[in-house]
Parts: C-alpha cells; sequence; structure tokens
DNA sequence: CGTAGACATGACTGCGCAATCATACAGGAC
DNA sequence: GTCCTGTATGATTGCGCAGTCATGTCTACG
C-alpha cells in the first residue's frame, strides 16, 4: 500500500515523521510537543512547531484515535427538525463541545420513527465516538441498544443503562408549574393544558408540572389535549379544547402551539388576552412580536448544555471521580401581553368582530412585560 | 501497547480477528463480507454475518479510516444559532448525509466571529472529513484556508479553492424576485426592503432580487434599511422605514424581521395589509398562524440540500466524472394576509385604533392564501 | 486434456500515530 | 566517586483495518 496522492493531484499531506525530519527530532518527540506532554525542551519544541508550521503540517486524527483509543469526539442525538428547543440544544451542545476541545458528531431521528433512536446511536458508536448526548429523548427504542460510553441526557432523567450517565435538565416541571401558576394567581378558575407529545419527557415534564400547580392550588384538572409541537396541532387543538367558551386560560407545553391556538381564538372572535389567556414556553425569539406578544417561559439551552457537557467531559475523562449533580437552572418567567385576569364571567363563543389586540391602547400588561426584550 | 479494556470495565470490542476466528475464515474475508465485495461464497457470508451479530461486532472507523484514507464523513460549517434558515439547511443535510452513507461533523462560526469560518474549516479539515459543506456563508476569512477537499457551498455562489467546488441554491434572488412583483403587481407604486445583514450572501441575493423586480417594473428604489436577521431588528426598523406612513409595501428578507416589523405597525397604529403590505422570506412553520398570517416565500431546504449532498459524494467518489449543473429549485409564493392592494392613498400614521387584523370578518385574502399549511 | 479465465480465499503489509520501554545525561545526596 | 532521581530523548511496537498480491479451485472451451 503506497500513500496515496490526494484527490486533486496535491501531494500527499506531511506526517509526523516528516515534521520530525526537519526539525531534527524524533517522531516521537513531535508527538510529545503536539499533546503537550513533559520532558521536551525548549529547544525542541520550538523547532519542531517551527517545522509542524514550515509544513503545514496537521495531526490524522484517525490514527490518533486508532493509536490512543479516543477520538475525542462526541455524537449527538438530536430530532431532525429546526423547531427551535432542539436547533437550540444542538447549538448549544455544539459551543460547549468546542470549547473543551472535542468535535462534534451528530445523527438525527425523526418524529415517529420507530428504532430511530437506536440507529442513530448505533451510527454514532460506530464512529467511536468518546460520549454521547442525547438531547431531549423520546423513550422510543433506548435501552434495546448496549451503549459503552458516557452519556449525557438532556432535558430528561436518564432511562438507560450506561457506564455513566449524567443527566442535565433546565428544571421543565419547574417551569411548568409556574407558567400555571402565573396563570391561577391572575385569578383564573383553572388552567387547560395543550400539552406536547407524550412520547417526549420533556412533554410529560411540562405536564406534570402544570399537574402540580393545579394541585397546589387545589384547581380542577381539565382534560389535556395533545398537540405535536406545531403551532398548527395548536390550531388544531383550538377546536377541541376552547369550542364551548369556557376556557379562560391556556398553558401551552411550547410558544408555537400557543400561536397556531391564539391564532384560531382571534378567528372564533376571542380576544386573548381579554377574553382567554394564553402562556407558551421557549421564549423563542418571535414571541415579544407576535400579536399579543407571548407571556412564556424561558429555558437557559446554551447554559444547561455547558454544565452538563462539562460533566460529560470529565466522566469521559476522569471516569473514577465523584461528580456533584447537576444544579437546575434559575426558572425564568417572562410575563407578556397574553396573559391578564379573566373576564367577569365566562363568555360564550362571541360572534362580533373582536379586537385581538388593541395596539397603543391602554392595555394593561401585568408586571415584568416587556415587549422589545430579545437582541437590541 | 495492549489493547484497552473500557472504561466500564467491559471487555474490550471485538475485533475482525475475532469474528473471523469465529466464522472460521481469515481476517480479510471478514473484511470482504463487511464491505460487500465480491469474490466471497455465500456461505462463507452467511458465517460471518453471524459471527459478526454474536460477537456484537462494529467495525472500528478509525482503523478503516487510516487504512483506507477516507473518513467517509462530511463536515458541515453553519451558524451557530437556531435561527429557522441555518438550522432548516443543518437538518436538511444530516439527512441527506445519511443517506448516501456518510456521517455528519459539525463545526459552527458565530456571527461576528472574524476568523470564524476559518477556523471552523480547519478543526473540519483536522477531521479528515472527505467533503465540506459550508452552509449560508458569509464573506469573512474563507479562502485564507487552503481546502483540499470538495466543498459543497450552499444557498451562495462559490468563493474560493478547492479541488471541487459544488454548489446548490435556492435561487433565492428568484424568490425575492417573485416577492417584490406580487407587491407591484397588486398595485404598490414601489416595494421597500427589509434587508439581512449585507455580509451574508443570502441577504445580498434577496436584495438584488428585489432591486431587479424594481427596474424591470419601472419603480423607484427607495433606500434600504439593513437588520440582523432578528424580529428585534425588523421591529426596530420600522422607524426607519416606516415613520412617515408613506411606505405601503414592504419586503423583509426574513419572516422574523417581518414579524418584528409588522408589530411595530401594530403599535403605531397601522393595520396590515390595509395601510402597509408586508412579505417575508423562509415560510417559517408559524408563519400561518400569526397575525395577520404572512405571506411569505418558500424556500425548499430538504430538497436542495439533498441534491448539493448528492453532486458532493459524486465529486468524492468520481472526481474525473463532469458534473450536471445543479438545477435551481422551483420558487415558491405563499400567499397569506399580510399583502394587500395599497389604500387609496398614503395615510399619515392614523391616530384611531387599529384592528389590526379582522378575524373571522370577510377579509380579502389573494388566491392562494391557505391558513393551516403546515402540519394537521 | 491442458489451459485460460473467473471465482474464492488468505498471508502479509502498512496506514500515522501514541504507548511502552530503553537509554543517556544531568545534578544532588551520601 | 557511586548511587539515585529527575529530565530529555529515541527505538520499537501495535492499534484494527483494507490494499496488494499470491494461491488455490472450479468451470469453459479449444
Amino acid at each position: 500500500m503506497t500513500r496515496l496522492a490526494r484527490p486533486g493531484g496535491s501531494p500527499p499531506a506531511p506526517r509526523s515523521v516528516d515534521v520530525a525530519r526537519l526539525a531534527g527530532v524524533s517522531q516521537k518527540t513531535v508527538s510529545r510537543v503536539l499533546n503537550d506532554e513533559p520532558y521536551v525542551s525548549a529547544d525542541a519544541r520550538r523547532r519542531v512547531l517551527d517545522a509542524a508550521a514550515e509544513l503545514g503540517y496537521r495531526r490524522n486524527q484517525a490514527a490518533r484515535a486508532l493509536a490512543s483509543g479516543r477520538t475525542r469526539s462526541i455524537g449527538v442525538v438530536t430530532l431532525g427538525s429546526a423547531l427551535y428547543g432542539p436547533a437550540s440544544w444542538l447549538m448549544g451542545i455544539e459551543e460547549a463541545v468546542r470549547k473543551v476541545g472535542y468535535t462534534l458528531r451528530v445523527a438525527t431521528t425523526i418524529e415517529g420513527d420507530p428504532g430511530g433512536i437506536a440507529s442513530a446511536l448505533a451510527s454514532l458508536l460506530d464512529q467511536g465516538v468518546d460520549g454521547l448526548v442525547i438531547s431531549e429523548p423520546i423513550d422510543e427504542g433506548v435501552g434495546l441498544i448496549s451503549v459503552d460510553v458516557p452519556v449525557l441526557v438532556l432535558g430528561a432523567p436518564p432511562t438507560f443503562t450506561a457506564p455513566q450517565v449524567v443527566t442535565a435538565r433546565v428544571g421543565a416541571g419547574r417551569l411548568a408549574r409556574a407558567a400555571t401558576e402565573h396563570l391561577l394567581e391572575l385569578g383564573h378558575a383553572t388552567v387547560h393544558h395543550l400539552a406536547g407529545p407524550q412520547r417526549w419527557y420533556s412533554a410529560r415534564d411540562r405536564l406534570a408540572g402544570w399537574r402540580e400547580a393545579l394541585r397546589a392550588h387545589g384547581a380542577d384538572e381539565p382534560p389535556v389535549v395533545e398537540g405535536d409541537w406545531s403551532a398548527a396541532s395548536g390550531y388544531a387543538a383550538a377546536r377541541e379544547l376552547a369550542g364551548d367558551g369556557t376556557v379562560t386560560a391556556v398553558f401551552a407545553a411550547n410558544d408555537d402551539m400557543a400561536i397556531g391556538f391564539i391564532r384560531a381564538q382571534l378567528e372564533a372572535g376571542r380576544r386573548v388576552p381579554e377574553d382567554i389567556s394564553v402562556v407558551g414556553f421557549d421564549d423563542i425569539p418571535i414571541a415579544a412580536y407576535v400579536t399579543p406578544p407571548l407571556t412564556t417561559v424561558r429555558q437557559p439551552f446554551d447554559e444547561v448544555a455547558r454544565q452538563g457537557l462539562a460533566l460529560l467531559v470529565q466522566v469521559i475523562e476522569k471516569p473514577d471521580v465523584e461528580l456533584p449533580p447537576a444544579a437546575d437552572q434559575p426558572v425564568e418567567l417572562v410575563v407578556r401581553a397574553s396573559t391578564a385576569p379573566p373576564p367577569p364571567r365566562p363568555i360564550p363563543g362571541r360572534d362580533r368582530r373582536a379586537i385581538p389586540h388593541a395596539p397603543g391602547g391602554p392595555h394593561d400588561q401585568p408586571a415584568g412585560s416587556e415587549v422589545p426584550s430579545t437582541q437590541p
């Protein structure tokens, strides 16, 4: 087997022996310098670095991985959608991975693909990742596959066995609880829930938080309507959930569904928030700019991803050290204009042309509302 | 160097020789079977597959890469944000990469990080990817680094040298032109443009398309206001762009800015679309559900990513074959309720309480409008 | 019946690096 | 001076696989 000239006809890439020859040292010394190992003289180090720069040398990661048994890469399983939540997790993870000196490999699953997680995991394990991140898992197929690297589960409790499992979560339950309590404290008798798909842990977490809040306040627990995260499903759910006009407050499991739901209300002639209050979840960047600006709950994706990854890397590099439990992140409820006290009495489907939101008018926003909250 | 037991204390992973031993063949035959090479008897193939399954064997990708000089992975440089456009590209790419049997490595850059693209590229090249995808590039730092693998540039013309560069684009210019023409054909004297950051090719493309449409129709070209893709910047731009009430039609370079802009109009007492028409760009999933439902332009991210990747893989695997030029994708303008003919005469800032959109009312939607357009 | 070719298989080797081990030399302790 | 310990370096080896080449077997055909 001969060294292959590269496709473009360019000469083969330099190897560490080439660098060694030019620097007048052994190949091993080159390796030592580039890995920041001790026992290299300042002089040798300088000569090696100069030679490497001159040749444009870059280490062959495949060879490094083969020789060391480590790939310095982390695999992430995420949902293959441009939804704000999953995309935010992914970006948070990428940044965190890069900052700890690892690289990222991605495999996606799609909603409703049975075994999708298992095959995504298999693909990443085949690639020899040193650790795995499972973002917003849904409970299918996981556990069927034996995972032999440490795993970070984001946004959910661990559910399968691996040598080490660490978790980082937002405390979505607490957030959901805060959102629900916000509505109850405005005076609503109870709060309906427009849930996410219950195969998702994060959807179940939110449901549980909502339920807790209702119980703590002694409020009735109305039936739950389940959506699929999309605005379309929120729109559709409105028929089921608010057809009779007795609903005065809704907590939606994400902002998209909340926006779809609000749209349906407006089309049905109900005003938000005068007739019906709506709280979303995620604080997507446009939440402050829809009409009415959406009261929602913010998840600190970046911070949670960063902390979780720090734990994961620690487990990868020092498997024996005991870990501190991950700290839950602070709750942040962002109150805007989609929530208000309930109307004096339930208003059966209005027939007059409703004014969904009176812009510019004297319009009571609960404390803390802030329209231009996102970027400048 | 001894084979290392894995961190969890589990026994070392099986190797191809282990499979070979169990199957009663040589290691090379195992390799042949798993690579679908010819000249293996059906019997040997079966024994190898059985043995591999029994041992739970998976090939070591590092060793494969080292021996073959190919990693079967593709690197993608993308913007580190949860914006719908970049996230959609990424997901389209991931799916396409997986379908052609490659794996994906991701490196991100962030807006305004000088040299960010160069360092992302370097990181991916270090990892030995067989090909690169540069998604929605911005023009900084690229070209400073010598790239020795084929590159696919999405959504932009190629701007740097690599052994092979292929491009796949949406024809964003044509889409922008269609959006602008839609407004002109509704009777607007001219169309203002709320542009994206001009360091982005996609933003420049849209600007150029808008300009072309104006020229073709002999319309005046009003000054451009530049945003940063965010709803907040669209909101802020409204002050500059529509302060005097003479603007009747705006084409925003993405939906987020369009939504922020609309929000500002409503707060200023102007109605959309009665007083001012707005077209967005991207057709984000909630575009059909905001108030008013947004007329916008849809980019076939998935399809473009898929076609581009097919080209890229062909170049990787058969560098010598001549390529067909990538076909531009069909234009799709989605007309909803944020556009209408202009008001009889320019209306200086109204002072009455405006009704942004009369839901349920008889409200003229141009042909093709469709509220529940997204998922069921 | 001998030989060309297709088919099937395995021995051997090397990809480029890091781990192991051996070695060499310095400076301090005794 | 001898022994030790710490520092600096290199020779050698092997990670697990795929490429190369040699070899063997079987069929087809003159």
